[in-house]
Formats: C-alpha cells, sequence, structure tokens
DNA sequence: TCTGGGGTCCTAGGACCC
DNA sequence: TCTGGGGTCCTAGGACCC
C-alpha cells in the first residue's frame, strides 16, 4: 500500500504567518523554550545562513541588520493548528498515524498508481485552504521512502511540493542525489561509520547487503536497507500507543541560587507532570529528579539526580510534588548557581490497573475529585488558574518567553481581532 | 589435564527522531 | 550575559536462576 508522509514547511513559522500575514515573503524565526536557540526558520531565514539549533545570542546582531523578525515557542497555538491539520488529513484517508507536531503518515490503500499525485495535490491545496498551513508530500512503498519523498518534494526543484517514488523507475533516479545522512534513521554516528565503507547515498545504502548493514547499523539498519528497497518493515500506528514516560524538564530564566526557588520550580514541574499524566489516564511508579549548573560557562558545576519509586503508583497532583520535593531536597547543594531542573515519570501504568491501597493518601476518592476539579478549572479558566501553593506565585526562575504571539486559537482572552471600514 | 549451558530481568548509555 | 524539550528503541553487561 503506498504511504504518503505530509509535513507542515517550517510548521512554526508558517502557525505564526497564518495569523499575521505580514510576515510572508519576509525572514522569520521561531526560538525554543526560554528564546535560547532557533527551532525553526521561514525559507528565508536559511537563506540568510541561519542554522537549526543557532543559539540566539549568536545570531542577534544578523537578525537586527537584516530585519528578521524572532519570535519565542507559542506551543498552544502550535498544537491547536497541528490538529486542524490531522482534522483535514482524516478527509483524505481514515489510515492516519500523527507522527509528530508537524508530520503525519497517511495510507493511500486502494488508489491507482496515476491517481496518486493528483490526490496529493488536492490535499496539498485543501491543507492550504483549511488551515493556512503549507504542506509538503512525499509517496513511497515504504515509510522510509515517504520520508526520502517528503524531503525531495521541499528540497528539489520542480516537484512543486508533491514527490512519488512509488515506482522504482524515479527512485533510481532520485537515490543517488541523497546523502545517506538524509534518510531516515540515519544520524550522525551511522553516517561515520558508513563514510568508512564508502557508502555516501541513499542509492548506496540501498545496495548494501543486508548483512553487512545488520553488523554496522544493527537491527535497526537492516530495517532501513530493506525499507529503501521498497521491502515494508514499518507499519502505520493508527492508535498512539500509551506513553512509557513522561518529563518536564525547563532551563530557568535565571540562574537559581535558593533552595526555596528550586523548591517552587520542581513543585510547578511535578504538577504539571501529574496534569500530563491524568490527560492520558495513567499512573506512574517511578519518579526521578534531576538538576544542575551551566554546561558552557566556568561556574563550579554541579549535577545530580535523585529517584524514588512511587507506591502505589500515582497521578495525584500532591503525591508527586512530595516525592520530587523530597528528592530535590536530597540531592540539592548550597552555593551554586543552578540553569536548568526537571521531574522525570517513568513505569507509566493505566490508571485504573493501580490497586489501591487502604493506606494512601486519596483512598476514599476525594483525592481523585480534587484532582478532576483542579483539571477542570484550569482547562476552562486557563493553565495554572489553580496549583500547589507550593509552586509559588513569583516564580523567579520562570523561562523567558519575550516575543511570543498571542493564543488565536485557543484563548478568548487572545482571539485575533478584525476590522472593516 | 580437565572447570557448562541456557535462560531472564534490569539498567545505563548510546543513537536517533522532531 | 545569552546554548530547548520531550520522546523511542537498541545493545551490552551484570546479576541471578536452574
Amino acid at each position: 500500500m503506498p504511504i504518503a508522509l505530509v509535513d507542515g514547511n517550517n510548521f512554526y513559522v508558517s502557525c505564526e504567518r497564518v495569523f499575521d500575514p505580514s510576515l510572508e515573503g519576509r525572514p522569520v524565526i521561531v526560538l525554543s523554550n526560554n528564546d535560547g536557540i532557533a527551532v525553526a526558520r521561514s525559507e528565508e531565514a536559511k537563506a540568510l545562513g541561519i542554522r537549526m539549533g543557532e543559539p540566539f545570542f549568536r545570531i542577534r546582531d544578523l537578525v537586527r541588520r537584516e530585519g528578521v523578525r524572532v519570535f519565542s515557542s507559542n506551543y498552544p497555538l502550535y498544537a491547536d493548528m497541528s490538529r486542524r491539520m490531522n482534522e483535514t488529513l482524516a478527509r483524505f484517508s481514515p489510515e492516519v498515524e500523527v507522527y509528530s507536531i508537524d508530520e503525519s503518515f497517511v495510507g493511500l490503500g486502494g488508489f491507482r498508481r496515476r491517481e496518486l499525485v493528483a490526490y496529493a495535490r488536492d490535499l496539498r491545496a485543501t491543507m492550504k485552504t483549511w488551515t493556512g498551513i503549507p504542506v509538503a508530500v512525499g509517496i513511497g512503498p515504504t515509510k522510509t521512502l515517504a520520508k526520502l519523498a517528503n524531503r525531495c518534494a521541499k528540497k528539489m526543484p520542480g516537484f512543486d511540493g508533491v514527490c512519488d517514488l512509488t515506482d522504482p523507475a524515479p527512485r533510481a533516479r532520485i537515490l543517488p542525489t541523497v546523502p545517506v545522512a538524509a534518510v531516515w534513521g540515519i544520524g550522525p554516528a551511522a553516517t561515520l561509520r558508513l563514510a568508512q565503507l564508502g557508502v555516501r547515498t541513499a542509492a548506496d545504502l540501498r545496495a548494501m547487503p543486508p548483512e553487512l548493514a545488520r553488523r554496522i547499523l544493527t537491527v535497526a539498519g537492516a530495517r532501513i536497507v530493506r525499507e529503501l528497497n521498497g521491502d515494508s518493515c514499518l507499519d502505520l500506528d493508527l492508535l498512539p500507543a500509551p506513553r512509557k514516560g513522561t518529563a518536564v524538564t525547563r532551563s530557568f530564566g535565571r540562574p537559581v541560587v535558593a533552595w526555596t526557588d528550586m523548591e517552587e520550580a520542581v513543585s510547578a514541574f511535578a504538577a504539571r507532570a501529574g496534569e500530563k499524566l491524568r490527560a492520558q489516564g495513567l499512573a506512574a511508579a517511578h519518579l526521578a529528579v534531576f538538576m544542575h549548573t551551566h554546561r558552557f560557562n566556568r561556574d563550579p558545576a554541579y549535577a545530580n539526580v535523585r529517584a524514588a519509586n512511587l507506591v502505589p503508583a500515582t497521578d495525584d497532583t500532591f503525591a508527586l510534588v512530595g516525592a520530587a520535593v523530597r528528592a530535590a531536597r536530597a540531592i540539592w547543594r548550597d552555593g551554586f548557581r543552578y540553569t536548568k531542573a526537571g521531574v522525570v515519570l517513568a513505569d507509566l501504568v493505566p490508571r485504573a490497573r493501580v490497586a489501591p491501597d487502604l493506606f494512601a493518601r486519596g483512598a476514599d476518592g476525594r483525592a481523585a475529585r480534587l484532582m478532576a476539579a483542579m483539571d477542570a478549572l484550569n482547562a476552562r479558566m486557563g493553565r495554572n488558574t489553580v496549583f500547589p501553593a507550593s509552586a509559588g506565585l513569583a516564580r523567579p526562575w520562570k523561562i523567558r518567553a519575550e516575543r511570543r504571539s498571542a493564543r488565536y486559537t485557543t484563548s478568548f482572552a487572545e482571539l485575533p481581532c478584525v476590522a472593516a471600514r
């Protein structure tokens, strides 16, 4: 069955452009949390030489000189635009696998080959009209080839956003022009090892004996070789698999030096982690807290992590906050400038399968009702309408986000205004 | 002189993805 | 001065079992 990969072009930038047409045709970048690095660039910004992951402070001058428009990340907006994209895709196929915030695989069984490209063009145009997001569509007999086709649709002139590699003939033409590092699943380490064997292009990799691929790149590599040959090894996952772990980690807006600030931060992270658990109907049996000082400067360095078992497994914010603060207290050392900390939950199990503990907090169901009430208030009135007091009000450690656009689609207070005269 | 074979489970670390 | 956050999978090696 042919598989399409539909991918939003420069997704975060495209989301910003939907609500501010003056950004069209201009260099635009979106920054990571804490305004640290560039995580999305418009084509114009790429042309200026701004790289993926480039630290913002290093391109300040360039940004000013060239009039680059800069945005902090606005995840509520991007997540909602992503949801709209997938709703649109659902009109085109019953088989959609949401792969990431800006990419989905789409099953295209039942089409004749010559219909595929026309259908993909229709999908692309509809997506632009309905959501405002420009997408590229890559089609292939396997996920790996669909990914590769998607890259060609975006990068190579002449495709105009749709590339079909279902037939062997265009594959034979295109694979030799694709560097092996651009193949899905081939990272920097594999690229290096392959280069030593003279394997430089996707075509070279495709021609590799499976046994050799297995030895050099382990089972994942052997699978990639088969997929490049049109032999499908990766099925569409139509139902998202349950999470195995979840984490809330942040760099601080400025270094934390006081325990009370760290306690607030860790409480807030644990509370957020609890919300994520409950949203997915999960409970955690294992929790870890880490904190560390700056990685790049010469401040005295300290890093540590402390784990704890949660018995019974829980999704209760106050149980999580308590365990997280205890773990943090155990590794806290005075006299350091902490720049990052996080709460990591693992061993997630379905909430409904946790055996109740007669003596645990909330055995009478009151804690669960409290959580439900908190979640309902925060959903209706906005995040952090209610939160544990230990998470604090001042939050001096909060991330920087100085250039955030409005949450146009998820907050009534921030709806875009339109005037006609 | 000669010192087995086959499992499972857990964890840490590496690699990769967006 | 200023360098993100959140995931998954695989392997090797140790501990333990019979």
